[in-house]
DNA sequence: TGTTGACCTGGAGTCAACTCCAGACTCTAC
DNA sequence: GTAGAGTCTGGAGTTGACTCCAGGTCAACA
């Protein structure tokens, strides 16, 4: 088990970060100790690291809220699936689809971007070695 | 040439955005007409355009700044080039190749975050179409 | 057992990035 | 030439996402 400090080391963010999405209900409260302190599991930990690398590719804390819903487990599901669980499952699908279709944009438009400053960098160098071949 | 509305129906951007974006100084002040309306040429909408592809990836708008900096034309350079012009250069060069080294780990995110995300829809396709086939 | 450093809470403050507003001006179409 | 839609400016307001603070508590070690 971690503490609050532990975990924000673990996850890359800060103490206050994490609280905060204690607070607004994005993650879930962890154990406390007998004295009352915040105790993360291995799992705890695991999950705010997703977080963390959610957020970097730009998601808001709704978005992520929302994508942390898609997680509850059907694995154990049972058959056939009750009216209500085929919906839930139904709306998650499209929710994670939506999800996929703006990722895989983001995605091409990287690319896109980490080409053209690729093609940048490689037309400054070329003006730097040319430099130094002509001395 | 283009009014702001029609440049911020082409870019994705709001009108008010695209003004803000001037006032920060973002972006150049477009042409004026001679009642002092903007006017925007096919170049403007393209950069305006192009900003709005780096900021869905994540930029901020001073990295923004910082990148569109990069641009200015060294392709007629003197040769050999001045000691202002070489630092200049090389200055850009790391400033480029530290973007590109957060966009290619944001690119590696991206791609584990939406090979996660197709796991998880094929889980519950595959739970739906179990379904269907139990019928 | 006392001190020191990490942690607790509720709430206020900050910052980036917009977004909205009022009141005046411009442009286009009838 | 005038009605209505669109745009102008400067400045105030909003939103999301933290970040900081005061005043107190907890835990580990000398």
């Amino acid at each position: 088990m971690y503490s609050i400090g532990q975990a924000a080391e673990l996850t890359g963010f800060s103490i206050d970060t994490i609280r905060y999405y204690e607070k607004i209900g994005l993650t879930k409260p962890p154990e406390r100790s007998a004295g009352g302190m915040r105790s993360y599991s291995e799992d705890d930990v695991k999950l705010l690291s997703s977080l963390h690398c959610l957020k970097r590719t730009g998601l808001g804390l709704e978005e992520m809220k929302a994508f942390l819903q898609e997680g509850r487990c059907f694995a154990n599901a049972a058959f056939p699936l009750s009216g209500e669980d085929r919906e839930a499952i139904e709306s998650r699908t499209r929710i994670l689809g939506e999800h996929l279709t703006r990722m895989e944009a983001q995605y091409r438009a990287l690319a896109d971007l980490i080409g053209q400053t690729k093609e940048k960098l490689d037309f400054y160098q070329d003006l730097l070695n040319r430099e130094g071949a002509a001395k």
